[in-house]
DNA sequence: ATGAAAGCGCTAACAG
DNA sequence: CTGTTAGCGCTTTCAT
């Protein structure tokens, strides 16, 4: 069954031109008249006329030079690095389309590191750049320069309000910190305390443990449930052991532990204690936390998705760039919640 | 910069031959003497040849028909219309390669239907086929037809044992027996009392039912928690309500359900007795289903992910088909654990 | 501003 | 069995 295909030909008779201009009103190239402009959009849609991807990618057989701006992972952060999996599959899968990918990674806690591989971006010949926006300023930089050259940019992992961007990618922090009080609440009864954990890096972006945090306590506005919270840095790595362990020592009351960062610190502390007298959960599927979930000392993780995030976006400029669609604004992704029993298929290379 | 691609050519000129049998060797189209075809081998070989599934769609540009056997959803049963939205997203996302897609409808009660499309399938010109493979006997009958005719099969929703298919894709049904269990243990202390029940179609396909109910048992063989069983079928229902509600007004240890298949016949009882009294889990992101989520009444919901299968399956053939991949036997789907919280992200059209 | 025409890499039909 | 060749639908260059 040969489905008559109606293509660029078809366009150009019947709108009495050829296929020149049908083909310069299609990729909006301008050069041609207005009347026969007319004409052609009348035909297009007269026929309802289909791009042929294949043909256009074949004959054309153009590099799309993507930059990813990425915080590189350290062994304290591994956590970027778990985005290379969806990078890699991503990459496989679009291999026909001639994407190019160059990776610039910078210190998350160093603006000059950022600085730098944003002139980088800035300096080279991009189709289009994803990035993590952690310092404003000189995102705000390197968006403007994107914008005056039509560079579409997607953000992934964080949002940042009032920019101009093409689309993000990435967790609704909130909802998460909603779901994890859910989750709490359902392993607690009503008399039980729970303590709300952050440790930051000294410098860090911090923005999602706040809306973690914020998402918790609304959760909670409904209960009666007494929430405390410890806050600190991870400068002091031996006093806030200490502290910790001197607060749950002290209020046995307290049942839950909800980490917005920084679990695989908090851990050994509530082992230390008793692991079977807490619920508690935190944030990302880095082996330093896996490890608790496996010995039952850590009863949920929920996932950012970092592969997933990595994929999804490089899809989303084969949306743009192949299919020639135009992405909604915001992407958030499921919200994943990973126990024991179904850690294998979050921590495994099967599906994304 | 412009990559110099190697193609077809590029082979024919380096093993001295001409392009005509450097394709039937890379097409396994035969018709090439021993000596040429070692030589074109040894140049792909060579020259690292990737085949340009750009140019090899557009020029053949072929239908592909896929016909899918599938369960017939009903009002009462409205699983089996979750899958469409897969479809839909594959098809979009398929459509440059001339997916041409076939819903074949059977009653999941009544062999004969089965027979009837299996017929059909066999009838019709198929370059795929996808399939839940209800009964054994004429699914056998099929499989050998598609065998003969070198028809790859994919299994979706249901594993059959022993039988020669392409692929699997569905929800490892022990498994989520097991994560079943563990969430519920997290919400329960060691003397409350679980009760376990199943509700079936008179002449259902069970399995998945008894596959989870054994996952959940092997979780509980390492505790003391003591479980309970109800089962029967669907057909008397009053009887059965009246069954549970004595089970769980007489035994108030009871604090935990875990519906393997019923879930939205279960909770009604629940919610009479209290339902603050009980956490509760059961199966599938249909509307009964999520109503009692949202009442709270129901804890949570495992999901089979249908448009996920149904989406990976389409994609499954298109790695066949024109990526000329060849799949992995089983593809099991990672176990969602859904709850009021992030529910909006498993029923809406966000994500598969 | 428009038309004509040469391929992109591969397939398939046909001739040798 | 092997070589030749005409396109698939579109982009792009060059001439008009």
């Amino acid at each position: 069954m040969k489905h008559k295909t109606i293509g660029i030909k078809d366009i150009a008779e019947r709108a009495k031109v050829s296929t020149g201009p049908v083909d310069k009103v299609l990729n909006n190239r301008g050069g041609v008249s207005k009347a026969t402009r007319e004409k052609i959009l009348k035909a297009i849609k007269e026929l309802g006329y289909k791009p042929n991807i294949l043909a256009s990618n074949l004959k054309s057989g153009k590099q799309r030079n993507i930059a990813v701006l990425i915080p590189k992972s350290t062994p304290n952060i591994p956590f970027w690095s778990l985005h290379q999996r969806g990078f890699d599959a991503a990459m496989e899968e679009l291999a026909p389309f001639n994407f190019n990918l160059e990776i610039l990674n910078f210190d998350q806690n160093d603006e000059n590191s950022f600085k730098t591989q944003v002139d980088r971006a800035i300096g080279s010949q991009l189709d289009g750049l994803l990035m993590v926006p952690i310092f404003k300023k000189e995102t705000k930089r390197l968006l403007d320069h994107c914008r005056s050259t039509e560079i579409p940019v997607l953000f992934f992992d964080s949002h940042v309000e009032d920019l101009e961007y093409t689309s993000f990618i990435g967790q609704h922090s909130e909802e998460s910190g909603f779901l994890a009080a859910e989750l709490l609440d359902k392993c607690l009864t009503r008399n039980q305390k729970i303590l709300i954990v952050t440790l930051e890096e000294k410098d860090g972006n911090h923005l999602h443990f706040k809306k973690r945090e914020a998402g918790f306590n609304s959760f909670h506005q409904k209960t009666n449930v007494k929430l405390l919270k410890y806050e600190n840095t991870t400068e002091n790595l031996e006093k806030v052991k200490k502290d910790l362990l001197g607060i749950l020592q002290q209020d046995k009351d307290i049942r839950g532990v909800f980490v917005t960062n920084g679990v695989n610190i908090v851990m050994p502390i509530v082992e230390r204690i008793g692991k079977e007298n807490y619920k508690s959960i935190g944030y990302d599927l880095i082996d330093q936390n896996i490890h608790f979930l496996n010995t039952g000392a850590l009863d949920f993780i929920i996932s950012q998705k970092p592969a997933r995030q990595a994929y999804e976006g490089l899809k989303l400029f084969y949306e743009m760039f192949v299919r020639k669609q135009i992405p909604q604004k915001d992407y958030f992704l499921p919200i994943d919640i990973v126990v024991k029993s179904n850690l294998k298929y979050f921590s495994s290379h099967i599906t994304l």
